[in-house]
DNA sequence: TTTT
DNA sequence: TTTT
């Protein structure tokens, strides 16, 4: 089907620090618990509400992973612009379980820091942006999923084998 | 935590017609189920991929489910910006699990209708918008979720004079 | 035509404090000066660039506006959400000319404060979220352009129990 | 200002054919016009009113420039993502004037064709996605902006200069 | 289970 | 100038 979109867009915090796995052939991806939340004055009872959500955020790209690793931590605040996937696995037991992540990755993700200037609640240092650099990490709005250097010049550079990466 | 967000866009096509249910209280919610797809050449063997998303969409507040059941069929193409949000539930044998849903609602949610004249597979007739209905479903963009009752349809309570306005 | 989507999505900060304007029928507005900037590397020569872009935001509805004059000031860097509309209107010689503003109103504005507690140049006060207010500018997400008044705050009418609702 | 982010996005239909520019480099642009609307009950007179917003769209990048040449033609209904650019320009009598733009380029711009099967008012042919074509515009989501072919890894191919283009 |  |  072509003309399709799926996008989410979040602005939320940390939950804890970011968690990078390494597979065999040496990429990486990294995962993030982000929390989201709203509030609502209570129709009836006029009481004010509140609700937090909880986000699994996948990284994938090497670029977007070390940014992640350097700069982010538990309590930093971003914004991430991804896709919405859901991938079955099986629990102890055999049966099917179904978990959704958001996947930041490709042309189409985008990570962003909004602390003030890095900091997080670990001290992630450098700052909003690329800081950094020498990695070309920096692109259209914040950090995006520009894997550049190497030459690759495809949408998802190492995520390819994503299908058979067991994330 | 203020300054979050929680914002999912979608456009896809519907698996099956919607299901609409009625609580107790006389509520209703509406599910469907959206299909998005993403095409890609495989860089290295050059054929062409695709994977399909499914997507578990519910629709509270009257307005949108009463459009969902007159307009909306299996293979209606739309449009949907809503929340993320996850429930936990348990299954037969007591154990936790989770579902994530696209929460439309509210007045971040919106629904439109992007298949030419409102077809389908069964013949939503009408058309693209909620048409006349008297509801007040009609809105900023497309369809919006607009149960707004009291009789304010309209989208900006002061800004209904915007075109004499010169801001 | 039904079937049509007009979404701006900024974050950025504001390059001086909310100018309000005040009409004849006591309404008013809100006018809003933000830049945007991205960063990329140039391919060829391998330096660093950056660009600015300054974008002039309409803040509409009461809720909105107040919000604004009471937590905004130069520097604030905020989430908004709203439509591109091009006003005409014309110069000392009788030119017409063309603005195009990002206006955030009615269901589908958002404005949400990102900095880390309501400061931002001058001392906004107050902290992320609407703060006490009793108005009701508190929603789905951040403030929302819920002029409501009428005692309509809710995200979504009948699913103010969405807790208890085993959709 | 890193922790920025512009985007646009648009749902509408083209108000005339895609017009390509051609550079002297053998760059080339594609500009576009396309109309969003909102329909809304005036809250007062109860009539049903509606606004039609246009919209200047700018496609950099050839893969983008190519599936516009191809399969976009006046009435198309097409879903872009981009960001909004103000740029300067003087009229005959040497006055600053200012057009503002959605830009599709890069990493963050995508275009995707909404119509049935590729119809458009022309003939476009094809179909909804970017299909044979042997291009390679075929990513994440319907076109985007996947320039791949030349090697270019960066956001926007040709568009690095584009500071210099007068488009 | 949709769409192309 | 598009669409419904």
């Amino acid at each position: 089907m072509a003309g399709s979109v799926n996008k989410v867009i979040l602005i939320g915090n940390l939950g804890r620090d970011p968690e990078v796995r390494t597979f065999p052939d040496g990429g990486k991806i990294c995962n993030l618990r982000i929390a989201t939340s709203e509030r609502w004055r209570d129709r009836t009872s006029g009481e004010q509400r509140e609700r937090t959500e909880w986000h699994n955020v996948v990284l994938r790209g090497e670029g977007l992973v070390r940014v992640a690793e350097q700069y982010l931590r538990k309590g930093s605040k971003i914004y991430v612009e991804g896709t919405l996937q859901t991938r079955k696995w099986q629990d102890q037991s055999g049966q099917d379980r179904y978990s959704t992540d958001v996947v930041v990755a490709g042309m189409g993700g985008t990570l962003t820091m909004l602390d003030g200037r890095g900091e997080g609640g670990g001290g992630a240092g450098g700052g909003g942006a690329a800081g950094g650099s020498g990695g070309g990490y920096d692109r259209d709005q914040g950090y995006g999923a520009s894997y550049g250097g190497s030459g690759s010049s495809a949408p998802a550079g190492p995520s390819d084998m994503d299908d058979e990466i067991p994330f």
